[in-house]
DNA sequence: CGAGCGATTGAACGCTCTCAAAGTGAGTGG
DNA sequence: CCACTCACTTTGAGAGCGTTCAATCGCTCG
């Protein structure tokens, strides 16, 4: 077990690659995603400190992690892991919980993108990410964004034009001011709430 | 722990009820849904026999079940189960592999709801199926197709208009014949292969 | 045979995408 | 310090895919 710092947009694994190594990420934001054999991509989920990285069924990843700003990760051999989870009974209860937990977020991710309109979504994504940096105790408003729009599209589903589009517009009925690209202010929370889990 | 039997189309718990039991699915096909307040659903996954069902982070269960053929059910009470955990550790790594397995399933369904188009959604459906019925060992072509269009459609992310054009356009490109509404013989499985993966 | 529900088919609409161009900001070098 | 580049974002206009609305079909059950 070791720690490890990586740069932004660096990639820590890929599909298919024999997984080796679990992780916990302690400072920073990965994005973990899959990819058609044509570039579309889905980006199902972002990982901030506290998050578990690597938990896989077979013995290869299934699917692409990499770093979206620069990140700390401990990273422990996955034969090791095993090991350690003989010894500590506790921790596979807690991983249990985790995973039920990420199961429950893949579950209301799949209603955004099976359900909800362009507004609902980017509603949605904003109060993830600002509930996320409450949890990381870096409170305050406005709040950063750290991925690009791009990565947003392709956690929603959406186009970089669309997510562009709908963050004007929410600016325009002062539901959030843009500082600039990567900071956001939640104007009002409570309207962006009810545009986000809808009519 | 009992056995219990349940009729089709019947809800085995809601969103938000305390997660009082666990079960077991032995028989019959189960779908798990959410509901936004205006009524659109998202299917997230369909259960069949073998898969667990009931497993939540917090003390409320996390969506919808409801059985879409009669169904088999062994029931373990939670406050039982968690004993259970104690004893036998051997389960709950068990449990955390079927996690992590449901976990990539969902990754799956997101790259389908986000970024896949209705023809290969439906055919990417068809194949979901085909393999679930090869598990349970019933094989043969043609192959039944247990739940109704709606539940196809809230599945997909799409309109039962929508599922219904495209499995009629596969049915005229000679990928798959329809025997009936509730009956599918996937005639060119490899051609339907290379619809649902894309271009 | 008729009622009723689910599935299919058709036509038109609209949301989001695609294609295109302009704006913005950070980094570089003269 | 300023011009230039390059990548990313924003904005605009038009097109297309899937939806919506509506009618018909077909099966099951009284």
């Amino acid at each position: 077990m070791k720690t490890v710092t990586i740069k932004s947009h660096r990639l820590i694994f890929v599909e298919t690659e024999p997984a080796r190594n679990l992780f916990n990420l302690t400072d920073g934001v990965v994005k973990i995603y899959k990819m058609m054999a044509d570039g579309r991509r889905q980006v199902t989920g972002f990982l901030f400190p506290g998050d578990f990285l690597g938990l896989v069924h077979n013995e290869s990843y299934a699917y692409n992690a990499e770093t979206v700003t620069e990140t700390k990760l401990c990273q422990f051999p996955r034969s090791q892991f095993e090991a350690l989870l003989d010894e500590l009974p506790d921790l596979e209860q807690r991983l249990l919980g985790m995973a039920s937990h990420e199961l429950a977020s893949a579950q209301d991710q799949m209603l955004l993108l099976g359900r909800k309109s362009a507004p609902e979504r980017v509603a949605s994504f904003l109060l993830m990410l600002a509930r996320a940096i409450e949890r990381q105790r870096h409170p305050g408003n406005p709040i950063a964004i750290p991925m690009a729009r791009t990565d947003i599209a392709d956690y929603l589903g959406l186009t970089i034009e669309t997510v562009s589009r709908t963050l004007s517009k929410f600016s325009s009925q002062h539901l959030i001011q843009l500082m600039d690209n990567k900071q956001v202010q939640l104007v009002d929370p409570a309207a962006l709430y009810k545009v986000a889990v809808g009519p």
